[in-house]
DNA sequence: TGCGGCTATTG
DNA sequence: CACAATAGCCGCAG
């Protein structure tokens, strides 16, 4: 049992409630902290111990260089309320995904990221940048963070780890200086603080993963693939018998792999059935020409289970806890959305009845409906699309407004935000026009902006790179279609990333309020939450959902009369809740 | 062996 | 079949 020493040094420091204080730690190595008022280092094994007896005293805001950190405190059983993360800040500010503490350094002290130095002993140049200078200095002459330091080397010592703590604080300091500075985007500062507290829950449903039966999911799979092979010969029987299935409806002895699609546009066309792809919903068109088809495709059902969703998957994921886990990230490359590894957002639908509470326990499931054209309408501050958006179903008076059906008033709005130009929805777009100027015309300046190659900025502050290494286009920049698609990258970005900011002040406002019941999130699905909580706290955690979501629209659009709502149910499996819309 | 294309799943 | 993501297999280039 180590003392509280880290305490009493930020007790003496003055350290209160949300003050940030800069910390590096290290298993086996122990602890640094830092905030304006000096730094500390102390060794010790088991470093997490003092970050804990501070948390409990001073609830600061811990300064963090990544997520790491949290993933290092939640698997000791450490968990923070507050943190500023500068992964999450820097991608916030500077937009893209690569933010290793270099870059993120350069990009504070307004250095040029391509002189970065490199570990590489080649280096010759930052070997003699570096001569004379003192080793145990992170930060080079030349204002760049030292290569050794940043690959590592902070982890070392005790007293490393202090001066990593010190640089995370001053970083902390630069990074709310530039959240601050940006005046159209008043809403930075908290999206920010925000998308840090996403990163402690990004660690959190990491090390904690997603309660699943495995019975019922291996039942489920046995449904698609059969039982579970004992031996490779026994997958293969298994695979050709699969194959066989479809292959009995074709003449014997033509040899067919199922899973080359240019093998089987030529076996189609042989049989007189000529598709521009091999996609399912082109062969459902002529599903009723040959029995062939209908077989092949119930055969690629089953074949995605046996390869992605099959025993294969449950052995490399679920655990022994009866835990699914994946790596979770608080904001992709694009606009911000969360993501995680191990299929977690895109599990088939036929698997969500083995995604079920543990014994004692429910979920709260929760979902926003219609959250893009309602965040549209808060963001553009469109008054007659806001207006709508005061009812229940917002496509109703759109619809109204409009003069045509709901369904052709869904295609349009959705249409209008993902950038299509032409099908159903292509004359409602135009009386769209009309209806929500304001909000098309928001639209349509961050396509423009986004065509012209001109970086964006959601509501909430984060930049999109629309740059010549912005994430869209792969292609030649010049590349015919090119520009439209910059465009409707953009177009989208800007609703799909404030969306994604709105669903991250909620989500982290539910881990927050629910502590004491016991309440943890355990998957978050863009714009739904699945809560696992004691039996007994059912009602009270849906209460406490339904309440963060008015807290989180409050504190991100004050005032809007446009309404978020969520369908929230407690339930024991998640396939007990009703379908989405 | 790496990578683009195709396909499927989710929101 | 528009926006985003992860993931697996095929076919081809190096």
């Amino acid at each position: 049992m180590e003392s509280p020493r880290l305490l009493d040094a930020l007790r003496g420091a003055g350290v209160g409630p949300g003050d940030l204080v800069g910390l590096a730690l290290e298993a086996g190595v122990g602890v640094g902290a830092a905030t304006a008022g000096g730094s500390w280092a102390l060794a010790g094994a088991e470093p997490w111990a003092q970050v804990a007896a501070v948390e409990e005293e001073l609830q600061p805001r811990w300064v963090m260089w990544s997520a790491e950190t949290a993933l290092v405190l939640v698997r000791a059983g450490v968990r923070v309320a507050r943190s500023w993360d500068l992964v999450a800040v820097h991608r916030l500010l500077a937009g893209g995904w690569r933010a290793e503490p270099a870059r993120m350094w350069a990009a504070g002290h307004g250095l040029d990221p391509d002189s970065i130095p490199s570990t590489k002993p080649a280096d010759l140049w930052s070997s003699f940048e570096d001569e004379g200078a003192d080793a145990e200095d992170p930060v080079r002459p030349d204002g760049h963070l030292r290569a050794e330091w940043a690959a590592g080397g902070w982890r070392e010592t005790p007293q490393r780890l202090r001066r990593w703590a010190a640089l995370a604080f001053d970083l902390a300091g630069i990074q709310a200086a530039g959240v601050d500075a940006i005046p159209e985007r008043p809403m930075a500062p908290a999206t920010a603080r925000s998308e840090s507290a996403a990163e402690l829950l990004c660690a959190e449903l990491t090390a904690e993963g997603l309660p699943v039966d495995r019975a019922v999911a291996e039942g489920i799979i046995a449904g698609f693939v059969g039982a579970r092979p004992r031996d490779d010969a026994e997958a293969a029987a298994r695979r050709a018998e699969r194959d066989a299935e479809v292959l009995r409806h074709v003449a014997p002895g033509i040899e067919v792999d199922l899973r080359s699609n240019g093998q089987v546009k030529v076996l189609l066309g042989r049989l007189g059935i000529e598709v521009a792809d091999t996609r399912a919903w082109r062969l459902r068109e002529v599903q009723d020409r040959h029995p062939v088809v209908g077989a092949l495709l119930a055969w690629r059902k089953a074949e995605r289970i046996a390869t992605t969703y099959g025993y294969g998957w449950l052995d490399e994921h679920l655990g022994d806890d009866g835990r699914l886990r994946g790596a979770w990230s608080g904001a992709d490359g694009a606009a911000g959305r969360m993501t995680a590894t191990a299929g977690l957002h895109s599990m088939p639908a036929d698997l969500r009845p083995a995604v079920a509470a543990e014994a004692g326990h429910v979920f709260v499931r929760a979902d926003l409906g219609q959250i893009e054209p309602r965040v549209l309408a808060v963001v553009s501050g469109d008054a007659a699309l806001a207006d709508a958006a005061r009812q229940d179903d917002l496509y109703a008076p759109v619809a109204a407004q409009l003069g045509v059906d709901r369904a052709t008033a869904k295609v349009a709005v959705l249409g209008a935000m993902y950038g299509q130009t032409t099908g159903r929805g292509a004359q409602a777009l135009r009386r769209l026009d009309v209806a929500y100027p304001v909000a098309m015309g928001y639209l349509t300046a961050a396509a423009r902006s986004a065509e012209a190659g001109h970086d964006l900025r959601t509501y909430g502050g984060r930049l999109v790179r629309m740059g010549p290494d912005a994430p869209v286009p792969a292609a030649a920049p010049e590349a015919p279609g090119a520009v439209a698609a910059r465009g409707r990258y953009g177009r989208n970005a800007v609703i799909q990333g404030a969306a994604a900011e709105l669903f991250k002040m909620w989500a982290v406002t539910v881990r927050a309020r629910s502590v004491g019941l016991g309440a943890r999130i355990v998957l978050c699905l863009h714009d739904e939450l699945l809560v696992h909580t004691p039996e007994a706290h059912g009602e009270a955690t849906a209460d406490l959902v339904a309440r963060s979501l008015d807290e989180a629209v409050h504190r991100w659009a004050a005032g809007t009369p446009v309404r978020f709502l969520a369908d929230i149910a407690v339930i024991r499996r998640w396939s007990d809740a009703k379908g989405t819309e």
